[in-house]
DNA sequence: CTCTTTTTGTTGCATCTGCAACATCATTTT
DNA sequence: AAAATGATGTTGCAGATGCAACAAAAAGAG
C-alpha cells in the first residue's frame, strides 16, 4: 500500500492517497476523524449492520465518488463501513480541519475548499436525484425515472445500463424479482425494449 | 418586500436578502441562473409538474434548508418551483460565481466559501438520511428509522414529531392512510405508544 | 479448461400497500 | 359565529410487491 503524506499540499491541508485490495475496510464512519474520502479508482460499498447483525448495504461507490461522515448522516449512532469491491485508490482530506481548524490562513487552503465544495455539491445532487428515484411509489416508475434520466445523460435512447441489474434492484430499493417481472411486462406492453442490461425507451 | 442589494459582503460576492409572501414563487430552478437560496425564516416546499400536469412535492423545507440547481439534481430536464408555504425570508447567494468566476482574491470570498460548503455538507447529510429512509422495504422500516432518529436527536424515547402527520407520509413516500394503518398496527403490538403527533417508543 | 460464484430469468403465493371513500376533529378565514 | 379548509382516523378492496425457491446462463478464479 502507498500512502503519501500530504505533504505537498503545504500547511494546515492535509491530502493523502491510499490503495486498498478487494475486501479490504476503506474507512469506519462514526469514530468522528473528520476525514472525506474520494474515491479515485475502483468501487466500493457503504454498509453497515441491523439489529439483528445482518449486513445491509446503504450506498455504492465509484470513480471520482466521496464517503464520509460529513458527507452522509449515520442514522441512529450506528456506525458505516466503507468496503473495497475492488483495488481502489482513495484520496483523504481531512474536512474537519480544513473547515473548523485553519482559518483561510495558507495558500492551498482556498483552492482546497472550492475543491470540497464542488464535490459536497455533487453529491448533493446526486444524492437528491437518488432521493427523487426512491420517492417514486411504484417499481415501474422507478425503473421509468432511472431510464429517462440515463436517457438524457447519455444523450440516445437506446443504452446499456451501467451496473448489474441485481445492483440496479439495489439502487432503486426493489427486490430484484419485482423489477424483472416489471421489466417484462413493460416490454410485453411495448413501453421499452430491454434484453439484459441494454434497454431502449420506446414511445415517449 | 425589503431586499438588500448586498453590497455589505464586498466584491465580487453577491449576497442578497428578500421577503415572500405565503404562495409566491422564491426560485424556478432549472433557468440556469447558479443562485442558491437559504430559507431564513419560513417554511417553502419544491415542486415539479409530471407529465400530466399534475404538480407534485419533491421536499418540504425549513429555517436553514437550502435549495438550488446546485444542490438538487433535476430529473430529466423538468423544471422545480420552490414555493413559499408561509411568508418567508431568503438569502441568494451567487454559488456559479463565487466558485468559478472569481478565485479567492476578495477578501470575504473565502468566508462565504466555507459558509457554502458547510451549508452544502448539511445538505448532503441531510439527503443521505432521506435517501436512508426511502431505501426502506417496508412502511414500518421507514417510520422506525424516523423515530429512532427523532429520538436520538431530541434525546428522549417520547417527543413529537414536528409536522403534521399528512407531511411525513409524504417524507416517508408511502400513503397517508396506509402509514396510519401501520402506526396503528404497531401501537396494537406494543412497539410505539403514540397518539397523533405524539411517539414514544417502547420496547428497545 | 474446470470449478465456483454471481447474475439473470421465472413462478407461486401471501401480504403489504395504494386507492377511494368516508366521518370526525381542528384550524383558519370570512 | 359560521363557513370553509385542512388534518386525522378508519375501512374494504384490488393489485403491486416482497419472499422463497428454482434453473440456466455468464463471469471469474484457479
Amino acid at each position: 500500500m502507498k500512502v503519501n503524506n500530504g505533504i505537498e499540499h503545504g500547511g494546515c491541508v492535509s491530502r493523502v492517497t491510499a490503495n486498498f485490495i478487494k475486501g479490504e475496510t476503506i474507512l469506519v464512519m462514526g469514530d468522528n476523524n473528520g476525514r472525506v474520502g474520494v474515491l479515485l479508482s475502483g468501487e466500493a460499498h457503504v454498509s453497515t449492520t441491523d439489529v439483528s447483525g445482518h449486513e445491509y448495504i446503504l450506498e455504492f461507490l465509484g470513480k471520482d465518488d466521496c464517503f464520509g461522515e460529513y458527507l452522509m448522516m449515520p442514522a441512529v449512532s450506528q456506525l458505516f463501513y466503507v468496503i473495497a469491491d475492488s483495488d481502489c485508490s482513495v484520496d483523504f482530506i481531512n474536512f474537519k480541519n480544513v473547515l473548523f481548524n485553519c482559518r483561510h490562513n495558507c495558500e492551498n487552503h482556498a483552492e482546497l475548499v472550492r475543491e470540497l465544495l464542488i464535490m459536497t455539491a455533487r453529491r448533493a445532487q446526486t444524492l437528491s436525484f437518488h432521493t427523487n428515484i426512491l420517492g417514486q411509489h411504484s417499481i415501474r416508475e422507478k425503473i421509468m425515472l432511472y431510464l429517462r434520466n440515463q436517457e438524457e445523460l447519455l444523450g440516445t435512447s437506446a443504452f446499456t445500463v451501467p451496473m448489474t441489474l441485481s445492483r440496479l434492484a439495489n439502487y432503486l430499493s426493489v427486490d430484484r424479482s419485482a423489477m424483472m417481472r416489471e421489466i417484462k411486462r413493460m416490454n410485453d406492453e411495448g413501453i421499452i425494449k430491454s434484453s439484459g442490461k441494454e434497454f431502449e425507451i420506446l414511445n415517449k
